[in-house]
DNA sequence: CTGAAAGCGCTTACAG
DNA sequence: CTGAAAGCGCTTACAG
């Protein structure tokens, strides 16, 4: 089928050194020649190969994106952004959802190295830093979102205020009077590695309140077991009021759940969610959640996958994105 | 940085070719040296480069995916089922956003097919069959979601039951005793493309009840503008008591607009859905829709593409995917 | 069972 | 301003 640069030198009455000339612009050529090779292009609809070129040059003009799981409005608005921001740099994107498993994502991950992408974008499953810097230094350079990482030139940063959010979330309950909150905490309750647990359990010890375990209970992010999670919760423990979520569909979940338990949003218990995906203002009561800009997270990304790819050596510092609790009616 | 075949062969003291041959499980490679082989290259980290071997085998394992917007539900859910089967397939996947504009849906197919990809699925923007055909002649072959479009071997075909569906709809509104049912019909109103207004409209007319053309408004389809245009309908026609809305986004924004203008839902309008996405079951009241596999969607085209390169000559017939109403609260 | 040569479609020094 | 040669990292006939 395909057409080469051969072809069109020929047309042309060329070499093909010439040609590659004119494609990549490199100047050096005489108008008329141009002028004569442009018209063998269009003729014969030629089009560059990417994959031949690849091999001499070591770009692929491609990044990789690994995230959790592509239907949870988190991660699309997020890729939104980072198909937005590739595009107007020049790349195109290979997408990977992880399942947020260890084994899937570096599976993923050794897959894109093998189309040779020229930088990879992950979401990384929670531990798993000290296999990512190995991929890193032996593979391709990666920007992690919103994991601790040491500096490292191979490893880019981005961080979103997870801390700093939980703490707008429970001085908010906390001044509405709350004194009985708990938390649907995600996949791990160790304040050690979710920023969102430390900041919930720290902000509510610097009220003075106590800090209940029974409380703080882990389940998958995702509505369902948000639901479910929460009627344990409230039923084993009726006198919490508030309930922190560790993100949206687990607030919605937890909306259910009191609806189901017979409790009244907010006034029976006030709930709590965080990154104010689009669903948090569609519900039924709408959602006070912590407002996180997962499009600019996105761009920011890509940004910083660039930035690093024309400066291979440098170290750069993370970037942090701020937060903002946004109050509607669950709480 | 990277480890080659040379380097591998090196090592193991054989021939380049031999290290491909165990690479590619070809055999013909006595058990002794084909351990040494593996020795080699697990000691050096050898991972074959794709874009060499594509450069000669003229195929990558990447398909491109191309869709209107990842961030809608729809979308994302379906790239989901193409991710998982392509990953299945051993395929990875390119995504493209096209905004639902013809330019630049054009555009990322011409990047897709610079990138060489395998084959393409798409859910084109409206009207633009002619182009994709010349495409998929002239550069790679095409998966097409819900179009209609001519038998061709380059070209399958994925068609959702979107009349059935609408007649699901109208019937089951009719059915409840309205009379006066009014729909938001997304980008364009005209029954010639659009299946799911066809058989709004056809249904209707086989109840012997009158096709209102003001009835019908067209809308992006998304929340925003299902309100906005839910509005204007009622306002200017209050006598309307039931909307079909072309799909969920269009008619949660119906619900919202139903509830600002002091409607009850499903009481004073009756809203139908369409796609069952899962934001349908969150919203209150719970909206009735009609219900379609999008996963399942996803899976069928990666099959059929795969299908397609396997016997490239073969024109296959398209594949039909069912519907069914699901009833919920808002009718 | 194993290897030397040619070639996939480009770019990169190097000449002229 | 233009071209011939080598090479990117593999696979594909072809020999032996």
């Amino acid at each position: 089928v395909s057409v080469t640069m051969r072809d069109v030198a020929r047309k042309a009455n060329v070499s093909i050194k010439t040609v590659s000339r004119v494609v990549n612009n490199l100047g050096e050529v005489s108008e008329e020649t141009r002028q004569r090779v442009l018209a063998a292009i269009e003729e014969l609809g030629y089009r560059p190969s990417k994959v031949a070129r690849a091999l001499v040059t070591q770009r692929t003009d491609t990044i990789g994106l690994v995230l959790g799981d592509i239907t949870n409005p988190f991660f699309s608005e997020l890729a939104c952004g980072v198909l937005d921001a590739a595009q107007a740099e020049g790349y195109d994107v290979f997408l990977c959802n992880s399942g947020s498993r260890v084994e899937q994502e570096m599976r993923a991950l050794y897959s894109l190295a093998d189309h040779n992408v020229d930088g990879i974008i992950i979401f990384p499953s929670w531990r798993n830093i000290e296999r990512l810097k190995a991929f890193a230094e032996r593979y391709r350079p990666l920007v992690v979102i919103n994991r601790i990482v040491d500096d490292h030139p191979r490893i880019g940063r981005i961080l979103t205020d997870n801390y700093g959010g939980a703490k707008q979330a429970v001085d908010f309950l906390v001044g509405k009077g709350h004194t009985a909150i708990g938390m649907l905490a995600g996949y791990s309750v160790s304040p050690k590695i979710i920023r969102r647990v430390r900041g919930f359990r720290e902000t509510l010890a610097g009220h003075r309140l106590s800090v209940v375990d029974e409380w703080i209970v882990t389940c998958i992010p995702i509505v369902k077991h948000g639901n479910r999670a929460t009627r344990r919760l409230l039923t084993r423990n009726p006198q919490v009021t508030a309930i922190f979520a560790y993100n949206d569909l687990l607030a919605v979940g937890a909306i259910q759940a009191c609806e189901e338990l017979g409790r009244c949003v907010p006034d029976d218990c006030a709930i709590v969610g965080f990154d104010d995906i689009q669903l948090a203002s569609l519900v039924t009561p709408a959602l006070t959640t912590v407002h996180l800009d997962k499009y600019e997270l996105g761009r920011q990304a890509v940004t910083r996958l660039v930035e690093m790819l024309e400066e291979p050596e440098t170290v750069l510092p993370p970037i942090h994105l701020g937060v903002k609790l946004v109050v509607r009616e669950s709480a």
